[in-house]
DNA sequence: TAGATTGTTAATCGATTAACAATC
DNA sequence: TAGATTGTTAATCGATTAACAATC
């Protein structure tokens, strides 16, 4: 299997930039690109991303590159993204409802087939075409879809909570959208997504800045 | 001043999460926080925690840790949370919609005074209380506010071209929604928030965990 | 005082970058 | 062939972790 159990996060969080990257210059009839050319695109150094593609497993042909067809079947396969994965929202707030409604998801085999709130004027209606189920039975649910990935997008208070709930239904893979950090068996994948970690960076980035003449 | 020139981006982002723990145990009463609690509630190691809290300038007490009001004061001062920044938001579909209703942002001192929308049924209405006002008039329009920072949420496709306005019209930071890479001169600081390099780390921890029995 | 915790210097670890032979 | 590019091994760099004296 390409999947390698000592990745190195780096590699894994770049890897997904590269794919439009390669499928646009597919678009312009292309059947080789270069590591050289990536990198150029995506300002990096063309030996990270030479290193990043040979972790999938990909070999490519000095003075061509790699084949675009292998390329990107290579990633997809490394990440999990040739088969689509079912998942269910738990939150249909703001952001849930922003989640619900992208459409990208659906390029990286990632399927939201419910999504659950306990405001009850929502539930029973659809958002972006996703049905909103009773969150009082969620665990239910999940048992009878089999589905493994959650996304969390409910207000941090009742984060952990809800956690306990999904973890006792079936779900191993949390993609965590609060702002609170999880406790969870180590069977079960978290993913954080911590906006004021971006906003901390950008605005670092702004103080450290060279100055505009 | 506080902000170091070598800041570390590992710190950088870790630094936020530590916030809502110190303000829990302050509503809890405690004046004194050690570097050993905040680990211990985050999962992380004491001594990056201190590290990290070392970066900001305060310094603790030898068994007592640190004085949380001071310590609050300067995280936020050295993030640049102290002070209130206004920002405009560029594209609101989905997740501009989103962004727009997170209240947590006032919390970090990031004030969004309007949001920009090329689709003229958006122009004039209110999304949670701020204005959609015509993207074609944005150059103007930042220039008055003498606004420097925009949350960009247009589609990947416009995203260069909406920077270049930007840029032009005196932005000096853009947090980047979008999936496209883009070009600014140096004096312009870019912050890439990627969804799909998330989701792929979820994915790859989820292919790697050890499997429940 | 004794012990917890700080602040700092040193050691380890991992990721990025450099170097270079192999090869199409 | 000559030159671009791969794949890989070595060197560098930075971040995490360990060790420990200082101190309240």
């Amino acid at each position: 299997m390409a999947q390698a159990k000592n990745f190195s996060a780096s590699t894994v969080r770049r890897l997904p930039s590269y794919l439009p990257v390669i499928r646009d210059l597919q678009q312009e009839g292309k059947e080789f690109v270069s590591a050289t050319v990536i990198a150029e695109e995506l300002q990096l150094d063309s030996i990270q991303v030479r290193k990043d593609l040979s972790m999938t497993g990909i070999t490519g042909t000095p003075k061509k590159g790699f084949p675009i067809e292998d390329l990107t079947d290579a990633i997809e396969r490394f990440l999990g993204w040739d088969s689509t994965s079912d998942a269910i929202l738990v939150g249909a707030g703001n952001l849930g409802t922003a989640l619900l409604g992208y459409g990208e998801f659906l390029l990286h085999g990632l399927n939201i087939i419910a999504a659950f709130d306990v405001n009850s004027r929502k539930i029973g209606a659809r958002i972006h075409g996703i049905q909103i189920l009773n969150a009082e039975t969620m665990d239910i649910q999940i048992k009878n879809f089999a589905v493994k990935i959650a996304l969390l997008t409910v207000p941090a208070e009742c984060a952990q909570e809800t956690a306990d709930v999904l973890v006792n239904a079936g779900i191993t893979g949390i993609w965590n959208f609060t702002g609170a950090k999880l406790k969870v068996p180590e069977n079960v994948a978290v993913q954080q997504e911590d906006l004021s970690a971006g906003y901390a960076m950008l605005r670092v980035k702004m103080i450290t800045a060279p100055a505009a003449e």
